[in-house]
DNA sequence: CGTTGCCACATTGCATGCAATGTGGCTCGG
DNA sequence: CCGAGCCACATTGCATGCAATGTGGCAACG
């Protein structure tokens, strides 16, 4: 990537977390695949230093794990970490729903319906990428809107690193057509501002959601 | 500290973070103390480069903010935060419950009985401190009990993150008194395998610490 | 006397060199 | 032919030097 440019001081390790972050929360880089140093300095066209305390970054967030004198390497999750990890994300997001009806601006709520409508036309056109992004960016901006900085912030780190097994569920289309449908009660919930009711639907959303990926992952369904 | 004292290759970064983290969560290092990475090379024996990259992973807990040429000082954190951190713990919490309600082995409810009596001496004897850090240990083995690692790491992270906010409640001994009574009924709980219940004495346990630790933080009391 | 601009010093950000460790291949003995 | 040991190379861990930025104090001016 930008070889040549060069990041502003002070912010490069930020920037090179970021960059790794993304090849691994989208998948392009596998679990378990080792991180060349030197590679990645010439790719990125920084130094070690900021590229090794972007390491140490992502190796608090879960996204890395390191190894003394061996380097780093993405770090492998189970089916089984994931599951546990969205019975997390579903009790943040319980939280954030009763919190985001009572705290959720009107342009709030606005923000997210123009988003929905976004991913409906990224459904009907096929994109499933883009369906995806704008789908995570739905989850947070509710979390968001709970008003609670560190929820947000937990809530983010957490989808991301379980980002990339999750995406496999949304290749089967039934899921699709349902996961819009669901989305569509969510917004209604919201909208009403029944906290127990989004809670609820947010959990069904998710579960169900995780029933699907976990059979993709798991070879029952072919793609 | 420990000048001289070399740590092992490869895990530099890791003590220096732990051993920031130990004094940022003890209250020792004050909210917004500057820190100066000479200072603590000297101190710590160890040159800039694993010092700065603790100071990464210290950032990404949220225990250290880090401006660019200005370098890294202890996050200061809002009553307001905090209360919406506990907020986040409680939900982390209910998870827990439920689950350790059903994966707990005898023998980590006895260990936890072990420590809940080692706090009653603590309280008995007066030594605060000392209660303070087994209560600490004990709602983390609970988590722990859950077997959900995603949870635990949260749990901890969070709880460490707010850690020297709450130690004020403790010094009222009413609070105190209190405290190891909802204890116990918390052991029953566990003990007799009740989710529901025990998901409810923790969420009050909270809320009544908080309420207590928030009326010292706020002054309404003198110590 | 207060304010503004400037300069020297302190501190941080990053690049790089060196030492320590890991790794893959080769030799040599069985 | 196979395996153990060894050696050269690749890679990482850390210390340190240099450049960029921030800061506090002093001087000059109003």
């Amino acid at each position: 990537m930008d070889i040549e440019k060069q990041w502003p001081r002070g912010q490069r390790a930020a920037f090179v977390a970021n960059f790794i972050r993304d090849q691994i929360v989208s998948g392009e880089l596998a679990a378990s695949t080792r991180i060349n140093e030197r590679v990645l300095t010439e790719q990125l066209g920084v130094s070690r230093t900021p590229l090794r305390e972007a390491f140490k970054i992502l190796e608090s967030e879960g996204l890395l794990t390191i190894e003394p004198n061996r380097g780093a390497m993405v770090t492998a999750i189970s089916p089984q970490e994931v599951e546990l990890a969205i019975e997390v994300l579903i009790a943040l997001e319980s939280v954030a729903a009763e919190r985001a009806c009572k705290h959720a601006t009107d342009a709030q709520i606005d923000e997210i319906q123009a988003l929905h409508d976004e991913m409906v036309g990224a459904w009907k056109a096929g994109a499933l990428m883009r369906y995806f992004h704008i789908n995570q960016t739905i989850h947070q901006k509710i979390v968001d809107c709970a008003a609670n900085p560190t929820l947000s912030r937990l809530y983010m780190a957490e989808s991301q690193r379980i980002r990339r097994f999750r995406y496999a569920g949304n290749q089967i289309s039934d899921r699709w057509a349902r996961a819009v449908y669901e989305h569509e009660q969510i917004l209604d919930a919201l909208r009403h501002r029944q906290g127990a009711l989004l809670r609820e639907v947010l959990r069904s959303h998710h579960l169900s959601g995780w029933r699907t990926t976990r059979a993709v992952l798991e070879g029952e369904i072919r793609l």
